[in-house]
RNA sequence: GGGCUCUUAGCUCAGUUGGUUAGAGCGCCACGUUUACACCGUGGAUGUCGGGGGUUCGAAUCCCUCAGGGCCCA
C-alpha cells in the first residue's frame, strides 16, 4: 500500500491472504471512522454472531461472503460502514461443549473452588456420559466456559480473517460480555416495566435431561414409534366407553373424556361421567372442537399433561391439575389426590418414581390384569414433540416462568409484527412469507427463563416473607445503573447478604435467560444502545440484517420484536437471506449426518478469493449444492483469480516509458476498437452497480466476468500487436490501446474487487497507491459519439471465423494468412473496418479484403503452410 | 395435512415486462506449446425447458393440474 510494487515473474495467489491481511489490519481498511458523519453517510450491518462453541462450515463462508460482498460495494460508494462481529456464546450449546471439553458439569449446590484444575482438556465433542463428568459449581462451570469461548472465538477470528472479511474488528461484542449482559438485562427490565414481561404458573414444555422449560421456537416435531392402547372407561350404568391413547401412563392424571361437539356417537354422553379404569376416578365427559372424531375411536382421554392440546383442553375446558411427572421426567412420589380407592392407591405406588418409560410398561400391564386393555397394542408412527437439541420427548410439567409478550395471545400486537415485516425488504421478497407464517402460527407468548447456567441472569429477586416462604408477585428490580447483575450473587437495595433466603429477607432468582432473549438484540448490543447514543444514532435502524433462512422464526422474529418493543420502529430496512449448502444428493450439511465441511482445509487448498467466488455465484435465498470432491466452482474461482494477475500483469508490461508519459484516464483513447471496448465495459459497470444496488451479488459477478473472459480472449488479443508497438502504422494506435487497456483495468479490478479482495488487492498494488478496496466504486466514463459497442462484436465474430478457419486446416493460430476477405452486411464490413489492422495483426494475414455479404463470413482465406515460415 | 420453493445440456446453473434458431461454465471431443497465463489457448458437439391441459399470432416464461426433490410449519 506504500508505492506501486515491483511485478512478480509469476504472479501466485499463495501467501496472499497472510500478505494484505496483515496490511488491512495495520492500515485500518475497513475501520469504521464516524468522525463527522451522518445516518446518511454510513451502511450498517447487523451481522450475525456465530455460535462459539459450534463449529464453522462451508455455510457460515458461504453466507458471510454475500455480506462481504456488499459491504465492500458499499465502502467503494462511498459509505462508511459499519460492520461488527458478534460471537453468541452464551446459552446451552457452549455448555455441552464445555462438559465435553473438560469432562465436568455443573452443579449448583456445590461451593465455589478456587484454582480448581478441570479433569482434562481437549474432549473430541462427543456426549460423554453424566456419571463420568466430575460436578463442579456454578462459577467454576462459568469460568470454564468463559475460557473455552475466548479460546473458540480467537479461532473463528482467524478464519474470518483469512476469508477477507472486511470486519472492522475493533467493533466486536460477545453475547455473554458486560455490556451485552446489561443491554439485555436492562431490556428485559424496560419490558417489564411497560408490562412487556411477566412471570406466570403454566404448563411449560420441559427437556427432562437439560432440565429446562423450552419455547415453541425450539421445539421440532419428529416421528417416533410408539403404540396405540385401546382402553375401557365404565359408564354410571356398568357400560363401557373406548378409547385409544399412546400415553396410558398417564391414566392417572386423566382429568376428562373428550369428543368433538358434533359427534353424534358421543353426543348423548356429554354431562355424563365415567370412571377410569384401574384407578377409579370418575372424570366428566365434555365437548371440544378440537377432539377429532376421525382419530381411534374418536374420543380421547385429557391428562396432565400429554401434550400441547391436553393443554388447551385444560385451559378452556377448567380442568384441575392432576400432574404427575416431576422435572426428572419421573413420576412423582405421592399420588394425585383424586386417586382414592385402595387398588388406585396401590396401582399408582407402582408407579412412583419411575420414568415415563417404565411406567407405561406398568400401566400396561395393569391394564391387562384386569381386563380394561382391549386389545394388543397397535404400533403407530406417530410425530412427537422434542427440543431441537434434545434427544428424549418433551414431557409438560407445571412451573413458574417467565414471558415476553409477542404477539402469540395479542392480535393487536401480532398485526403490528406482520405490519412491521412489510416495511422490510425481504431478500429475495419470498421469505417474508416464513415470517408472517410464523406470526400467524404463534401459539403463546415467549417463554423466556431457563434453568440452565451459563448465559444472561433474569435480573430479579423475589421477598421473603416471615414465615421464610419466596413472594414470586413481590418480586425486586435492580437500578438501570447497576447492570449487569447476578441476584443469585448480587444483593437488590435495602438489603444485605445475610437476608439472602431469611424470613423477611430476600432471595435471587436463579434462572437465566432464553439465549435469543439476547441475541434478539444484536442490534442494540452492536450499536451502542443506551450506552454510546451518538454510534447508535448513527447506525439504527440499520441497513442490513444478513441471515439463514432456518432461523427466520427465532432470530429474525425476535429481533423484530424487541425492536418494535423497545424502539416502535423496523430494526432494519433490509434483511438478506442465504440459502444454505446441500451435499451433492442435495442433503442439507449438518453434523448429525456427518457431511459437513469445515472451511478452514477449503481455504487453505484452494485460496480465499476461489472459495469466495464459489460462494458468490449463488444467490440469495438459493441452495448451493457443494461437493467437496470435485469443487467445481471454487476451481472456477481460482482460475478467474489467477486470470486476474495474469492480466494484470501483461496489460502493465506493455512498453512501461511509453505508458508512463500517457495520462491516466480516457485522455489518449483514440482508437474506434479501444472505445468499442471502454463503451461496453461502461455497460457492464453500468449492470453491475444496479445489480449490486439490489443485493444481485451474483448477476453483477457473472456480468463482470463475462466481461472480463472476452476481453481477455478478444480484444487483448486484437489490440496487443498495436499495445507493443509493433504493429506500425496509425498515429497514436499504442498510446490509444495502453490507455484503454490501463483504464479497463483500473475498471475490472474495482468491479471484482468485492468477489476476489485479494487478487485485485495484489494487482492494483503493481500499479497504484492506497488499497483497491477504498478507492471509488467505478462509474462509466465519457466516450465521443461515435463509440460503438457493435465494433467489438464484430471483430471479435470476425476472430473467431479466422480462428476456426485455422483449426479446421489443424494448423497453429499463428500460421499466417496470404489473403482472407471478410463479407457481410454493408454497414457490418463498412464498421469492422475500423479495426481492419488489428485484424490483420492478431490474424497474421498479409492482404485482408472485405465485401459486400448476407451475414459475417470470412472468404478466400488462404494459409501459408507451415513450412514457409 | 398446510405454506414456501425448485425441476432447463452428462453436472452446476443463467434465462428481465411472453417475442427470431433456449444460453454460460464445467465435463467431453479435436486441434494448438502464439513473447500474461499448461492452474493455458482455439474450435466443436450436446436439449421433448419434469408430464399433461389451457390462454395467446407466439409460452422455458402466464393460468390449471399431476408427479418428483427440498425447507419450514402442523
Amino acid at each position: 500500500m506504500s508505492s506501486p510494487a515491483s511485478i512478480p515473474d509469476k504472479p501466485a495467489l499463495e501467501g496472499l491472504e497472510a500478505k494484505w491481511g496483515e496490511t488491512w489490519e495495520s492500515a485500518g481498511v475497513y475501520r469504521f471512522d464516524r468522525t463527522g458523519r451522518t445516518r446518511g453517510d454510513i451502511y450498517s450491518i447487523d451481522t450475525p454472531p456465530p455460535t462459539a462453541s459450534g463449529s464453522l462450515h462451508i455455510g457460515h463462508v458461504f453466507s458471510y461472503t454475500h455480506t462481504d460482498v456488499i459491504a465492500r460495494f458499499q465502502r467503494m460508494l462511498g459509505k462508511t460502514v459499519f460492520y461488527p462481529m458478534g460471537w453468541d456464546d452464551n446459552g446451552l450449546p457452549t455448555e455441552r461443549r464445555v462438559q465435553n471439553y473438560y469432562g465436568v458439569r455443573c452443579d449448583p449446590t456445590l461451593p465455589y473452588e478456587p484454582g480448581f484444575v478441570p479433569p482434562f482438556e481437549g474432549g473430541d465433542n462427543k456426549s460423554s456420559k453424566a456419571a463420568d463428568q466430575q460436578p463442579i459449581s456454578r462459577r467454576n462451570f462459568i469460568e470454564l466456559c468463559e475460557r473455552l469461548t475466548v479460546e473458540d472465538e480467537k479461532q473463528f477470528e482467524a478464519v474470518w480473517r483469512i476469508l477477507g472479511l472486511s470486519v472492522d474488528w475493533t467493533q466486536t461484542y460477545r453475547t455473554i460480555g458486560d455490556d451485552a449482559r446489561a443491554a439485555s438485562q436492562k431490556a428485559f427490565l424496560r419490558n417489564l416495566a411497560r408490562g412487556e414481561a411477566y412471570q406466570a404458573d403454566a404448563p411449560t414444555l420441559w427437556d427432562v435431561t437439560f432440565r429446562t422449560a423450552v419455547a415453541q421456537a425450539e421445539l421440532e416435531d419428529r416421528v417416533q414409534p410408539g403404540f396405540y392402547h385401546r382402553i375401557a372407561f365404565t359408564r354410571p350404568d356398568g357400560g363401557q366407553i373406548e378409547i385409544e391413547t399412546s400415553r396410558p401412563e398417564l391414566l392417572p392424571s386423566c382429568v376428562a373424556l373428550v369428543a368433538h361437539p358434533d359427534d353424534e356417537r358421543y353426543k348423548p354422553l356429554f354431562g355424563t361421567t365415567v370412571t377410569s379404569p384401574v384407578f377409579g376416578v370418575e372424570v366428566p365427559v365434555l365437548a371440544h372442537h378440537l377432539a377429532q372424531a376421525d382419530k381411534g375411536t374418536g374420543i380421547a382421554m385429557i391428562c396432565t399433561f400429554g401434550d400441547v392440546t391436553d393443554v388447551v383442553w385444560w385451559r378452556e375446558l377448567d380442568l384441575p391439575n392432576r400432574a404427575v411427572i416431576g422435572f426428572d421426567g419421573r413420576f412423582s412420589g405421592e399420588a394425585p389426590a383424586a386417586i382414592t380407592s385402595d387398588f388406585g392407591r396401590d396401582a399408582y405406588a407402582q408407579l412412583a418414581g419411575k420414568t415415563v418409560f417404565s411406567a407405561k410398561q406398568t400401566v400396561v400391564e395393569l391394564l391387562r390384569s384386569t381386563g380394561e386393555l382391549l386389545e394388543d397394542p397397535k404400533p403407530v408412527q406417530h410425530p412427537v414433540k422434542f427440543f431441537e437439541k434434545g434427544d428424549r420427548p418433551l414431557e409438560i410439567v407445571s412451573t413458574r416462568q417467565w414471558y415476553i409478550t409477542n404477539g402469540g395471545r395479542d392480535p393487536q400486537l401480532r398485526e403490528r409484527l406482520i405490519e412491521l415485516g412489510t416495511e422490510i425488504d425481504f431478500l429475495p421478497d419470498f421469505m417474508r412469507v416464513r415470517y408472517e407464517n410464523w406470526v400467524r402460527g404463534l401459539a403463546g407468548d415467549w417463554l423466556v427463563s431457563r434453568q440452565r447456567f451459563f448465559g444472561v441472569p433474569l435480573p430479579v429477586w423475589y421477598r421473603v416473607d416471615a414465615d421464610g416462604n419466596p413472594l414470586f408477585e413481590e418480586f425486586i428490580v435492580p437500578d438501570e445503573s447497576t447492570l449487569p447483575i447476578d441476584p443469585s450473587s448480587d444483593v437488590p437495595p435495602g438489603y444485605t447478604e445475610d437476608q439472602r433466603g431469611a424470613a423477611g429477607g430476600f432471595i435471587g432468582e436463579l434462572d437465566v435467560m432464553d439465549t435469543w432473549a439476547t441475541s434478539s438484540l444484536t442490534p442494540q448490543l452492536a450499536g451502542g444502545w443506551d450506552r454510546d447514543d451518538e454510534l447508535w444514532n448513527l447506525v439504527f435502524p440499520y441497513d442490513l440484517r444478513p441471515q439463514g433462512q432456518d432461523i427466520i422464526r427465532t432470530w429474525l422474529f425476535s429481533t423484530a420484536l424487541r425492536s418494535l418493543l423497545e424502539e416502535g420502529v423496523k430494526p432494519w430496512s433490509h434483511a438478506s437471506i442465504s440459502g444454505f449448502i446441500v451435499d451433492p444428493d442435495r442433503k442439507k450439511m449438518s453434523k448429525s449426518k456427518g457431511n459437513v465441511v469445515t472451511p478452514a482445509a477449503m481455504l487453505e487448498q484452494h485460496g480465499s478469493d476461489a472459495v469466495r467466488y464459489w460462494a458468490a455465484s449463488s444467490r440469495l435465498g438459493t441452495d448451493a449444492a457443494f461437493d467437496p470432491q470435485n469443487p467445481t466452482q471454487i476451481r472456477i474461482g481460482r482460475r478467474l483469480a489467477i486470470k486476474i494477475l495474469n492480466a494484470a500483469k501483461f496489460i502493465l508490461g506493455f512498453d512501461a516509458e511509453t505508458a508512463a508519459a500517457i495520462p491516466a484516464g480516457r485522455a489518449a483513447v483514440t482508437h474506434p476498437l479501444d472505445w468499442s471496448m471502454l463503451t461496453t465495459l461502461d455497460a457492464v459497470v453500468a449492470t453491475a452497480t444496479t445489480a449490486l444496488t439490489e443485493y444481485d451479488h451474483a448477476r453483477a459477478l457473472e456480468t463482470t466476468e463475462q466481461f472480463f473472459w472476452n476481453f481477455c480472449d478478444d480484444y487483448l488479443e486484437l489490440v496487443k500487436e498495436r499495445a507493443y508497438g509493433t504493429a506500425g502504422g496509425e498515429d497514436g494506435g499504442q498510446a490509444s490501446a495502453i490507455a484503454a487497456l490501463r483504464d479497463a483495468l483500473s475498471t475490472l479490478l474495482r468491479l471484482f474487487a468485492p468477489f476476489v479482495p485479494f487478487a485485485t488487492e495484489e494487482a492494483w498494488s503493481w500499479f497504484a497507491d492506497g488499497s483497491v478496496h477504498t478507492v471509488p466504486w467505478p462509474v462509466p466514463g465519457d466516450v465521443p459519439e461515435s463509440a460503438d459497442a457493435q465494433l467489438l462484436t464484430l471483430a471479435s465474430e470476425a476472430l473467431i471465423t479466422i480462428r476456426r478457419a485455422k483449426t479446421d486446416a489443424k494448423a497453429s493460430q499463428k500460421t499466417r494468412v496470404a489473403q482472407a476477405t471478410i463479407v457481410g452486411p454493408l454497414a457490418q464490413v463498412e464498421l469492422l473496418q475500423l479495426a481492419e489492422a488489428d485484424l490483420r495483426a492478431v490474424g497474421r494475414i498479409e492482404e485482408l479484403g472485405f465485401g459486400p455479404g448476407d451475414a459475417l463470413a470470412v472468404t478466400h482465406i488462404e494459409l501459408i503452410p507451415n513450412e514457409e515460415l
